[in-house]
DNA sequence: GCCAACGTTGGC
DNA sequence: GCCAACGTTGGC
């Protein structure tokens, strides 16, 4: 079982849409380590979901429900997707500013990197993450 | 809307 | 292979 975070703007594709679809194909990464990481993925792995831009907040969970094939969306170039789906909502929005305020967390390449899109996330961050959420699984 | 950080491209 | 220029992301 691996642990991860995406990133995804909410005027774009947000956690609700997500939860109202059922499930979404993770696509439109053109980034190495972003895609790196998303070949990483198992099924069953989870996944945190981030606001970017609009909320800069963690808002829910999500689950990988299949693992990576080529993407799609891709005209040219060696890139993958997955498809994700909601496992629940944060009883909270867990910031962004609080995630950089928590000794914890700063590690987080969200922290570090603000730019990667698709990143790892230790099971103790995890825990740490959904405790600040009030939620668990 | 601005700008910093980062990644990619392309000239040399 | 270096590095300047450019484009994009995303926080502020």
């Amino acid at each position: 079982m691996n642990y991860w975070l995406v990133k995804s703007e909410p005027d774009v594709y947000s956690y609700e849409q997500l939860s109202l679809d059922g499930s979404t194909r993770w696509d439109g990464v053109r980034n190495y380590q972003a895609r790196n990481n998303l070949r990483a993925m198992e099924v069953g792995d989870l996944c945190l979901y981030y606001h970017s831009n609009i909320g800069m907040a963690i808002v829910g969970i999500a689950r990988v429900i299949t693992g990576h094939f080529p993407d799609p969306t891709a005209e040219k170039g060696d890139w993958s997707a997955v498809e994700l789906g909601p496992v629940k909502p944060f009883e909270r929005a867990v910031s962004l500013s609080e995630i950089k305020a928590h000794p914890d967390l700063q590690q987080l390449s969200l922290v570090r990197n603000g730019r990667l899109s698709v990143m790892p996330l230790t099971s103790d961050e995890f825990s740490t993450l959904i405790t600040l959420g009030n939620t668990q699984l």
